[in-house]
DNA sequence: TTGAAAGCGATACCAT
DNA sequence: ATGGTATCGCTTTCAA
């Protein structure tokens, strides 16, 4: 104790150099500085501003107008370490050659929306092994929590998410889920639900244009629901076939030539799961037939990421909302922040219906 | 959801329960278990791992050893604290309804990858006013420094760049970029190249087929291009026309049309900007025509980000290279933050032509 | 309802 | 070449 304990070299120079300069306004006040604007000791200044014990209102005003004036932000890094809490999520998101930007992106933005909404950021992890990027950050306790992004049916990160020591949330259902939290549309649900519309409506042959082949093997949605169609099919006796859209990506010449073939077969209700391209493609070659979707034909878009209003003609959807599925697994995340020891939840969102005109009675 | 989690669930249990129970291999040491592991004091472990000071290289090893083997990651927040460096840069993008997805994704991943390489993670920045969210995280010193994507001619952030205490480096170069450090491929040098190939080729007529409408309000660089082609063509003394590719987005029969209508006018050199439904679009009209590229006409893809090995037919291009761009842009930061004195640069990315036979000498 | 003070786990200064 | 320790700015006990 030889030495004068100064509490700061800011507030050295503070004291020696400039006794008035305060830096107000530029956003880089301490909680201690906003305790002494306001009177208040620094923990009545934590706890006002997180609301975890409770405070007179008076003191509690004076508090939050003391932070506002001040511009007081909490040091990030400072919060981090006394509070076991960084306010991040992290994002992994495999990037196969095959990935469709835009739905992709779609999910990302939503992510990122969702958890501000919840007063988190997304950090993004892509590059390196997914799994090594996992490791690394939970290790370095950089974020609370994982959201997995474009999961595979049989997912490394399955794994990796086992081992850790914070949250993982899948956004899509890997087939071994044991123990995890996981959320996505149910796409089986949604299957069942368009094959029985167009049953319902009369049609005896249905097909699914489905996705790219490789989305079968990589992604875990596409062979859910192309399953669920075909048991549900079998179960209402109709007939129904299945086509892919192309090999890695939309094939428009595969696509026209898959449709063409289903209705030289007899099809009657269409039953799309692809990506926009390959919807324009379809009603193209419908079009040219002198056939006209509500009346002819039927068609249902399931899954449908994309604005279908830009379509040559409306089309029923039932749609895959990103939003939906990234606010869930937020609040899957932060549950389980709260309460490491509840039961794992493998959340399904029910699919919602809506008509535009493009199904009709089978005559 | 009432409980309250306590604060060091493992300072308890390690002194109360399991005195000798220490997490090995779960990555959760901390650098004084690395230092008792090593035989060193903790700021030798420190000065070790980050090579700040000289170490014999016996404890060099020593410590790298101990720190191996207790899978060591030094805590993200503790260190951000005292080391006054997150390693996280934030990434802003804005959201226009016409982002191109496939290539906005493109340059958000090569920034994480480039990012990576440096030893920074990427925060992103979406939701909010992009302005809010690059005052919140440089306020609490989240974030080392933000990357600027998407960058508008006339951009709000550049105000907030210039507000704020942590380096900014847009990638893109806004109408007013005073004091910024900017990076983007040469556009001006890109179309001079273009119209020169052109013109050397003995083409007395050339169109550029550009972006959409908004593209040239929203965003900087397709104007730049397009006035350094006519600035170009006029200096060399050649007739020059521009169309833009839609509205919004790509609109294949305005690009037809515009297409159709420059050959008609005698145009034989197409220099097209634009998005890779684009680029079909007009191989095919000009294929229709009975027209051979390479041969009866020429073209050349300027700015390119997609692969245009997946063209009907081969095309010159000069690149677009996101990786590139964020290399510069991740460098370019981690200059500033080294000495924050240094000049302001705008690195401009040399152009490349690449030759794939789509260029022939007009006869 | 409030305040004082003990950490949180690193970095980097000052010694030796 | 290495070690001791003040410090970073907050959260949360413990005391009053």
């Amino acid at each position: 104790m030889s030495r004068i304990c100064s509490p700061s070299k800011r507030f050295e120079i503070g004291l020696a150099a400039h006794p008035t300069f305060d830096g107000e306004g530029d956003g880089m006040a301490r909680i201690d500085e906003v305790a002494a604007a306001a009177g208040v000791s620094i923990s009545t200044v934590s706890y006002a501003l997180s609301g975890k014990r409770s405070i007179s209102p008076d003191t509690r005003r004076r508090v939050e107008a003391a932070a506002t004036r001040l511009g007081y932000q909490p040091h990030a890094g400072a919060r981090a370490l006394a509070g076991r809490r960084t306010q991040i999520f992290a994002l992994t998101e495999p990037l196969r050659a095959d990935t469709h930007a835009p739905t992709h992106m779609a999910f990302v933005l939503a992510a990122s929306v969702a958890a501000r909404l919840r007063e988190y950021d997304i950090l993004l992890l892509t590059d390196e092994q997914a799994s090594k990027g996992m490791q690394r950050v939970a290790a370095s306790d950089l974020v609370d929590a994982v959201l997995v992004l474009d999961v595979a049916p049989d997912d490394e990160r399955v794994a990796i998410a086992r081992s850790l020591r914070i949250p993982t949330v899948f956004i899509g259902i890997p087939n071994d889920h044991d123990g995890l939290d996981c959320v996505d549309l149910d796409f089986e649900a949604a299957a069942v639900m368009a094959v029985d519309r167009l049953v319902d409506a009369g049609h005896e042959h249905v097909a699914l244009l489905g996705q790219s082949e490789v989305a079968y093997r990589a992604s875990n949605f596409p062979p859910r629901l192309r399953s669920s169609m075909r048991e549900r099919a079998e179960a209402r006796g109709v007939a129904h076939r299945f086509d892919h859209s192309g090999r890695t990506t939309t094939d428009v010449r595969a696509v026209r030539a898959s449709v063409a073939d289903a209705l030289d077969a007899g099809v009657t209700g269409f039953l799309i799961h692809a990506a926009e391209d390959a919807h324009d493609a379809a009603l193209a070659v419908i079009a040219e037939r002198r056939l006209q979707v509500g009346r002819d034909v039927s068609v249902i878009s399931v899954a449908t990421v994309f604005d279908t209003s830009r379509l040559p003609s409306p089309v029923d959807t039932i749609p895959l909302v990103p939003s939906a599925s990234c606010e869930v697994a937020v609040e899957l995340a932060i549950a389980r922040l709260q309460d490491p020891g509840r039961a794992p939840v493998v959340h399904l969102i029910q699919p919602e219906y809506r008509t535009a005109g493009s199904v009709s009675r089978r005559r």
